[in-house]
RNA sequence: GGGGAGGUGGCGGAGCGGUCAAUCGCAGCAGGCUGUAAACCUGCCGCCCUUGUGGCUACGGAGGUUCGAACCCUCCCCUCCCCA
């Protein structure tokens, strides 16, 4: 008997849920943030310290891993978990992003989209059952059906056409779904489970005909696609608000691509479960670090003699071992540690959020958390 | 002592009569990054100000030629290399 996919909604506090979802490789607890590993890696982090940092749960991505080393190389190691080490869950993502992200390199049609390879040219056809397909290879315990991330800004006319073939190509990827059992594919991991995702843009009546079709077809958790694209934040967040309240209540909310750490807090006041975001990694690589005291810029002169930890509030390793004064010195100087202490600092971050956001709904006082994390994240901004 | 090369903005190094406050790289300063083509990208970077088809001072020093000189000439100062 397989394991399977399964969701426990153990309370709310407003519209803020708290709960956990099952996978055979393991529980992950929401509202949960999980890092974002493209290529079969968190950039710049060891598996160890993810755990310890207190990842559940991380991100692969479809056309990459495709791409290179390929998704049948993966299959015959036994799966990305076994390939890569890692023995907790793992997303991945479909290739969707990637229609946004190098849209210059692709073309959609009907059946799918035709991406010229970054790496060395050669075109590939990514449809909604390959995506599938590849993933199934790849053995991930959430696979993402293939959508459209549509651009910011966009007419409703092409919201509306993108987001009925998003739904198209969705209810082809669940019927390649039901199939694969018995296909010539090697499914790496028979327990996966596959979420929907609902696009439509920045028009609230688009994305209400999105989530009620995705939901019709029926998957096992749903996603919220294409915002965090340009849109204002405001925007983002009422369309978070009003399409969580479309979807089922006892399956898992994702919020795909977000965000800052006040857009986590913002979006699990309006009923998501799940986050990834490059965020914390990329920006973290780029100086970029994230406090209970707001954003520090470690390239930044003030910090040249400054002896404090990042953040005094954060028991990271980083935080525990370093000064600023030192992680400054490392990046100017084109250290790789730089980026591994500093990755280390903000995934800590943002997964320690996480925990206290959860600690707040099941306390029931997560209002309150709000307000305070909100109010302190904005003061090194007042500083300067 | 003889021969040769050269002195340009914090550094390296272009420019060799006007379009030069001076290409470019580095360093420096600041900003950005939201399902990762990102250890990346952008802006500023002589001084002053009302930041502009603005003012001032500038390419070792002093003179000179010229309508005009970082660029040509003279002298001086200083570096480096080779030979004695």
């Amino acid at each position: 008997m397989v394991s399977s996919f399964s969701f426990d909604l153990h309370g709310t506090d407003g519209a803020a849920r708290r709960g956990e979802f099952h996978t055979p490789h393991g529980i992950v607890q929401t509202p949960a943030f999980m890092p974002v590993g493209t290529q079969g890696t968190v950039k710049a982090v060891l598996h160890r310290d993810l755990r310890e940092a207190g990842a559940e749960i991380i991100l692969g991505n479809t056309y990459h891993l495709f791409l290179r080393p390929g998704d049948e190389l993966i299959a015959r190691r036994g799966g990305l978990h076994r390939f890569i080490g890692w023995t907790s869950p793992i997303l991945t993502d479909s290739g969707g992003f990637q229609i946004f992200s190098l849209a210059q390199r692709r073309v959609i049609r009907e059946d799918g989209a035709e991406f010229q390879s970054h790496l060395d040219g050669s075109r590939h056809m990514l449809t909604p059952e390959r995506a599938v397909d590849i993933q199934a290879r790849l053995g991930s315990d959430i696979a993402m059906v293939l959508d459209e991330c549509l651009s910011y800004p966009a007419s409703r006319d092409d919201a509306a056409s993108s987001m009925q073939r998003s739904v198209r190509w969705a209810r082809r990827c669940r019927e390649r779904f039901a199939v694969l059992d018995g296909s010539d594919v090697q499914v790496s991991n028979p327990g996966q489970a596959l979420f929907g995702i609902v696009q439509g843009g920045v028009f609230q009546d688009l994305r209400d005909e999105s989530a009620a079709a995705t939901v019709q077809i029926g998957f096992e958790g749903y996603a919220i696609g294409g915002l965090s694209v340009g849109e204002p934040v405001e925007v983002m967040y009422s369309v978070t608000e009003q399409t969580a309240k479309t979807l089922p209540v006892d399956r898992p909310r994702y919020l795909m691509g977000a965000g800052t750490p006040e857009d986590l807090v913002e979006c699990v006041a309006r009923g998501i479960d799940m986050f990834d975001c490059v965020m914390p990694t990329r920006n973290a690589r780029n100086g970029q670090l994230f406090t209970s005291e707001g954003k520090i810029n470690i390239k930044n002169a003030r910090y040249a003699e400054d002896d404090r930890p990042l953040d005094p509030a954060c028991g990271c390793y980083t935080c525990r071992h370093h000064s600023r004064a030192y992680l400054r010195h490392l990046y100017l100087a084109g250290e790789m540690t730089a980026g591994a202490l500093n990755t280390l600092h903000n995934l800590s971050f943002y997964l320690d959020t996480m925990r206290r956001i959860r600690d707040a709904i099941a306390f029931r006082t997560f209002d309150t958390f709000r307000q305070g994390f909100l109010r302190s994240a904005s003061r090194l901004s007042l500083d300067s």
